[in-house]
DNA sequence: CAAGAATCCTGTCAGC
DNA sequence: TGCTGACAGGATTCTT
């Protein structure tokens, strides 16, 4: 999103192309016409989702899916991919193009001053990095759930924004296994996750933040957070609080609720 | 009602 | 080199 201001805010577009309209959901039929000679006067984001707003009370709602990003260059040159899905064209010479080639992603529209009740937004938890997010509020969101702490982190209506690696990064900071029943969290280890997930979102914002500083590479390579997992992605590998400790078993991948998890099984309990 | 599975789609990578 | 199958940062919808 920040990437995405420092190009766009102030700007007017003067271009819209719409190349494939069957994303997630349909793009709107409106969304060329509706973007063409509008400003941009602000961003603002909710959980993983960008809300762009134009001059004329609407907003643009964005979601990258999995396997979506924004590419950002000059004018004038041609799409990079076959997936770039919408191109935009500002008045000062700058392009930004959708690119998704899993189609995941979805981009809608939104009237400005309704964009919370937006059936995508709509029923999402709190920011976890507002000051919102207590324990109290994390606490009374897990009592009662009979899920693995993986699978209620995961679930949007918990927490707004935590992905597939940030619930890993996160549960193995707090020292809780993701296979720990949601419902027995609440006390001591909900005192330490809400502090662990915001020390690992914010990590991570500051590291694709450097890279999107100077961003403009349309090849969209992100590899910035990867250098900063600590169990993600690092099955067998000791775990970095276990450094010589002989009974670590190492990071283990297992796979819940169809998808990867990895955990220190010595420190997560 | 809640929880797990199936689903959308394409690219990449390991193994043969 | 080329083929096949597994797997991937998400989240809704369907089934149980």
């Amino acid at each position: 999103m920040r990437g995405l201001q420092m190009r766009l805010e102030g700007r007017r577009l003067v271009r819209a192309v719409a190349n494939r309209p069957d994303m997630r959901w349909p793009l709107p039929v409106a969304l060329v016409d509706t973007l063409v000679g509008a400003r941009v006067i602000g961003f603002r984001r909710r959980a993983k989702y960008i809300l762009m707003r134009l001059d004329s009370f609407w907003s643009v709602l964005i979601h990258l899916g999995m396997s979506g990003r924004m590419v950002i260059g000059p004018a004038g040159r041609n799409a990079v991919t076959p997936h770039e899905h919408l191109e935009l064209e500002t008045d000062d010479g700058w392009r930004v193009g959708f690119v998704d080639p899993r189609r995941f992603g979805s981009v809608d529209l939104v009237e400005t001053a309704h964009e919370d009740a937006h059936r995508l937004l709509a029923g999402i938890g709190p920011e976890p990095l507002d000051d919102a997010f207590t324990v109290k509020v994390l606490e009374a969101a897990l009592a009662g759930k009979r899920t693995p702490m993986k699978a209620a982190l995961l679930d949007q209506k918990v927490v707004a924004g935590l992905g597939n690696i940030y619930v890993s990064e996160s549960l193995y900071l707090a020292g809780i296994s993701p296979l720990r029943l949601a419902g027995t969290v609440p006390g001591l280890r909900a005192r330490r996750l809400v502090p662990a997930i915001k020390a690992t979102l914010t990590e991570a914002i500051a590291a694709g933040g450097s890279t999107l500083r100077d961003y403009v590479q349309p090849s969209g390579e992100l590899g910035y957070f990867q250098q900063a997992w600590k169990v993600y992605g690092r099955a067998g590998e000791p775990c970095p609080g276990c450094p010589g400790e002989p009974t670590c078993p190492g990071v283990r991948r297992i796979v819940q609720s169809g998808r990867s998890t990895f955990y220190c099984p010595r420190t997560q309990k």
